[in-house]
DNA sequence: TATGAATGAGTTTTCATTCAT
DNA sequence: GATGAATGAAAACTCATTCAT
């Protein structure tokens, strides 16, 4: 359950099922499997995105998704019987999109532990400032997850992946001496981590733009100095 | 704005006249210049701060603070004519919280930089964990104020002070050579609060406890370290 | 108009042309003139009729009707208008069904009238007991009844049928000998009907098994007894 | 559980504690206990009996109950949280006028049994007659009550009542020698109760009036002849 | 014929706010 | 000051009906 996203190698986690195929894995060629109704839904579930960015959940109303969908309340309904659902695939539409900022298999296929983790700082950093709303629609549900169990446990899963994403970076950074011998492997991911989280939310909450590499020459630090 | 708060030294920061006279200076002996309508005023404030914690803003109800309050529903409307009247003192209630986190003056007169932050540190780490309600609140507010500007103005007012103490800690550690000459200042403020943000941010997030004093020893590190 | 059914005796009324045939008479070996079309119809009007046994009209809803005879709601529409015209044809379902507790032709050809009653009041009991929601549906149809002329008069002429069969019988009975000179017809035919209503509605309401033949001995001792 | 109503014996009966106190109950002199929000909750109970007697449960709508009422739609939920809750108390009210049908206390302290049936068919047929909705009202009831449980023990009681009453007039007359001996009573009671509740039935549905006089000859017939 | 999709008009219920006392 | 009562406006959700295919 968190606030910053969870960075992706495919071959690492199970990729879930799920209906949100992003535009990418989208242009990857398949015929067009999508029905008429899975592209309502996916309107739908868009603009409800959009208004959770914008005005939150406590001003989210079905009327207004259902206006900026371009369809009438009913045929919402017709699609999400309770706003629950339709929230439930917020969710998981949000989800998909951090998932999606993981790299492709194969696509880093000799990177070193170092590359990785410059990956995945400038990629959040790319993010927080191109997509703030991602970072505004996830604090809305860290939130809502106090409450919710479903969405916990989602966000929960979500920090798990990452977790086991990091200890294989570092991991392998210590077996190829890259990293410092004797380093404290989850204290280590906790510290990246926090970082991060603390930057993306650093950076949404203020609009001052953070210097994520800046933040990545500390990790290396630790990763790398004498204790 | 912002999710991690702010630390104070009296002599530091404006005190902003303020309703919320926290229990401490509540006891400094003042007369009772209390009337019934301020303790009225504050129980509903206390009521509102609660269910905010518990609900969130989606889910605050006026019947249910008046309530909790042991109230009317129209005596809370007669003490505050709107809803957000009464969100507006949850605010100032909020902020004087973070701001009696600080030490008093005269406390710390003769401590050491680095003495100065493993108090920010520690104080923050027992809030956390004793009041996370602080921080859940602090959380709704930091979203609400992407759409409120008064919200806004007043939580980064707060971070300010934040910054400026920080600023003032950390120049005088380089002043008295604790700290490594040659330090960036603003980064180093930017690096601790985000640290900070980070780890209070996950921790109500996770509900696992974050290792705060970890954190200073990374901080340290920064401090003292050469390039 | 009516709670209790009417006892058919074929020769005696007019049997109205109807989409229902009930399943004796569809066994006398026609051909199947009905068309799939029929078919449908007749499972959307059975659903209907067993939604309304079992929920009421109050819920009942067209969509759950096309769900339980397995078609989709806009097939329902595409035999049935308006909902009024499914709920006209299950009134002319529950009269056919009715109709059909009467005696065939020949059957009871030198029954004496005291038989004839026998049967009804045996009849009645066989079907209180067995298909109560014969009973319901008709007690929801009289209280339509009561805003729907269509309904009324429906329900009026089978009390019609049924009064006319009675006073068939009853005049038999005293041209017989068998019942009572200086009878009066007219109140006697009130006296059964009342009963019989009394008791099928008294045993749908409350469950309880109501002892039809001893009301018909309350019946005989009318019919015989001197003034 | 029933149709026709339950006919009361003050001292027989414990009349249970409701907020319904009819008119003549009123009228006995108590001073005026009843507070601004129980006339309005009794105008809502009664806007409410009133369109159920004309448009059945199926067709009744807060709206309209609240708007014959002269209030505003969230004023009547201002007294009943839910539809549900003000239908209870329909049912209250509907049971508190039947009960109301009995004589008081002391009315008839020397009245023989037969007297007593008497006023019973009589009153009855005059309730028939001129406050029909009470029946219409009923037998909406009768079939909600197949469908719930509340209303089905309500309906259940009052029909206890009834027969505790009639079964004491019965053993009455039997004891004073009006009645023949060796009568079934409890055969006796079910057939006045399914008489009177056909009657009143029968009356309602065909809009034809009833003789209950006519029916009180049939009952002293089986109470007095010889079996 | 049959249906998935869509909808207008309504339904109960909620909620911040007001008003008379 | 304090409150019980009242309300307008809106909320989520429903349902018979229609339409394009």
């Amino acid at each position: 359950m968190d606030f910053v996203c969870y960075y992706l190698i495919n071959h690492l986690i199970d990729r879930r099922e799920s209906t949100y195929m992003l535009d990418d894995a989208d242009k990857q060629g398949e015929k067009a499997y999508t029905t008429h109704g899975d592209e309502r839904k996916r309107s739908l579930v868009l603009a409800a995105y959009q208004l959770i960015a914008e005005r939150g959940f406590e001003e989210l109303r079905t009327r207004e998704v259902a206006k900026r969908a371009g369809v009438n309340i009913a045929t919402l309904h017709y699609y999400f019987a309770r706003k629950e659902d339709l929230i439930a695939e917020v969710v998981a539409y949000l989800l998909a999109l951090f998932r999606s900022m993981g790299v492709e298999e194969g696509e880093m296929e000799d990177a070193t532990p170092l590359e990785h983790l410059r990956l995945m700082f400038l990629s959040l950093q790319k993010s927080t400032q191109e997509s703030p709303e991602m970072f505004v629609v996830l604090a809305e549900l860290v939130l809502r997850s106090l409450r919710d169990h479903s969405i916990q446990s989602a966000l929960l899963q979500m920090d798990d992946e990452w977790r086991k994403y990091l200890r294989w970076v570092i991991g392998m950074g210590i077996g190829q001496g890259e990293f410092r011998q004797g380093l404290d492997v989850e204290k280590t991911v906790d510290e990246i981590i926090v970082i991060l989280k603390g930057a993306t939310y650093h950076q949404i909450a203020t609009r001052r733009e953070v210097d994520f590499l800046g933040f990545l020459e500390d990790v290396k630090r630790i990763l790398t100095s004498p204790e």
